[in-house]
This record gives C-alpha cells, sequence and structure tokens, in this order.
DNA sequence: ACCAATATTGTAATAATTACAACTTAATTA
DNA sequence: TAATTAAGTTGTAATTATTACAATATTGGT
C-alpha cells in the first residue's frame, strides 16, 4: 500500500470514518490538489479510476470529512462549494476576473470581537474577493 | 413621496441606476429587514404589493445593486444567498443550530497580508460559524 | 467466515439561479 | 407633452448543484 494510503488511513481511523477505496480516493484527490477543486472536478477525475464511482458519494465523503473536520469546505460564491485539505488557518482570494482561489496566510487569532461573548465560534473563514496580478497585467495590455 | 423613498431615489440615481417601482420596492425591504433575507424571503413579502412581480426581478435586481456596492452578498453557506443593505463592514456569524446569522463589529483593517501585495482587493468578507447563545441554553436544559 | 452496521450506487426529486423573448416602462429629446 | 429609444420586467423553460432514498455491496468486529 502506497505510504499516502497509509497515512490517509491512520488519520480517517482516528476520526472514526470507516475506510473506504472512495473515501481513500477523494482525500488523496484533496491533498494532491490544493487547488480548492470543486465536486465536478473530483468526480471527474475519480472516475477515471473508478468507473462505477457516483457522484452522491464523492457529496457524502465531503460532508463526512467536513463534519470530521478533516477537510475545510470554501462557499466564497457562485454556488459552487470548493473543499480544501489544508485545515489550518487561512484566508481565500478569488480573483473576479479569471475565477482562480488563492490562499493567502492570515492570523484569525487577530478576529476578536466583543460582540460574540457568548458565541461558540467553531469556524472562521476569510473570503477576499478582487482582481490578482495575473489579470491586472492583462487588463493594462 | 415617502422621504425614504426620496433618499433611495436619489442614491440609485447617484450609482446611475434607472428608477423603478420593483427597484425602489427591494431597496426599501432591504433597509428595513436588516436579518440577511434570501431572495424567497423578499419575494414572498413584495409579491403581496405587486401581485405581478416575478423572481427573476428580484434576482436581477440584487445583482444590480450587489454591482453597484449599494448592499452586500452573504454567501456563508446552504447554496442560499442573502443580501444586506447594511455595507459598513462587519462579519458574519451563522448559527448552524438555528440558522439565525448575528452581525458582529470587526476591524477589516486589521486582516492585512504580505502575500496579496499586488493584488487589488475590492471586497472582504469574514463568516464565523458556531452556536448562538440561545441555542447554547437550550441545549444545556 | 458470518453478521450487523454502514457505505455506495443510481435514479429521481428538489431548489437556486440563469437564459431568453415578448412586453412594458423610464428617461431623453424635440 | 408626445415620440423615441434604451433599458427593465415578466413568465417560462433550461441549467446546475445538491439531496433523498431504496437496493445492493462492503466494512469491521466476532
Amino acid at each position: 500500500m502506497k505510504p499516502l494510503y497509509d497515512k490517509l488511513t491512520k488519520e480517517l481511523k482516528r476520526n472514526n470514518i470507516r475506510i473506504s477505496y472512495q473515501r481513500l480516493k477523494v482525500l488523496e484527490y484533496l491533498v494532491n490538489h490544493k487547488c480548492h477543486p470543486t465536486v465536478e472536478q473530483i468526480y471527474s477525475s475519480l472516475n477515471k479510476d473508478i468507473p462505477t464511482l457516483s457522484k452522491t458519494t464523492i457529496y457524502s465523503t465531503l460532508n463526512t470529512l467536513a463534519d470530521a473536520g478533516m477537510i475545510r469546505v470554501i462557499n466564497i460564491e457562485d454556488h459552487e462549494t470548493r473543499y480544501d485539505a489544508t485545515i489550518e488557518n487561512h484566508g481565500h482570494f478569488k480573483c473576479e476576473s479569471c475565477g482562480e482561489i488563492y490562499d493567502f496566510n492570515i492570523d484569525m487569532d487577530l478576529l476578536v470581537t466583543k460582540d460574540l461573548k457568548n458565541f461558540k465560534i467553531l469556524d472562521k473563514n476569510v473570503y477576499f474577493k478582487g482582481v490578482c496580478p495575473d489579470c491586472m497585467n492583462k487588463k493594462n495590455q
């Protein structure tokens, strides 16, 4: 068995998630594709290896992994959910011109507010939008 | 004409948006309902006054207002876009138990990162999720 | 290897959003 | 103020993302 599978298997077990080929494949895909893929992208790619794969399985798996905190859900817009295997706190920037989503480092601990004193905060997301350097250059040409 | 309509008319004109009864009504609704309504909520309410109202008009109007920067789009999750007439920078907290969305003050200027040095940032959103005090109390009973 | 619990699959249903053509209204000019 | 033109509204149909669910298959523990 590939070392990565071994590592992912352990992580799944640590979170009390049963092991299946599909789950390992989805996790592997996310770990190897840090480009914030959509369900469609994950499905299309894995479908080549697993012809019987169902899109429902992708949804189900992603929800399971997200509930366990193993992956992050990105709802930056477009009614098209994206997923991210990097769970350390970071922000997401979406270029409104090319659609690309970029990661950026940000200290979430700076995000404090008295207004949420008695709230239990489980998840923090920071989404920026604008134009990326590549698209800025294209416009100026 | 109501004073609010007069004010909203001026704001629309300042943004080069043509005046229509539907647009005034949508804007008025958002100003009077700061609860981050969905398209469905806006439509259901306005439909009582304007029986011929089309949901397409709501979508079109909201997109126009958002493009002009007159309202904010909230994509916190659930594949259900919400809209907010308060455009001053503030964060949104969604209670995962009751679904309510709360505003909270946050200094967006604290959100700086070297990673986006050459990016043009047009919009900043901060979304938190968790459990609100009301739902915390209910759970402990 | 067996069994019970859980996962996967495929289809169908649901829900949000957009496309588009016909009709209506708003702003502009004479 | 009437005519003109550009833009907005409407209703229907199409598209797309996501969920529901029942039948089948697989997993993990005994």
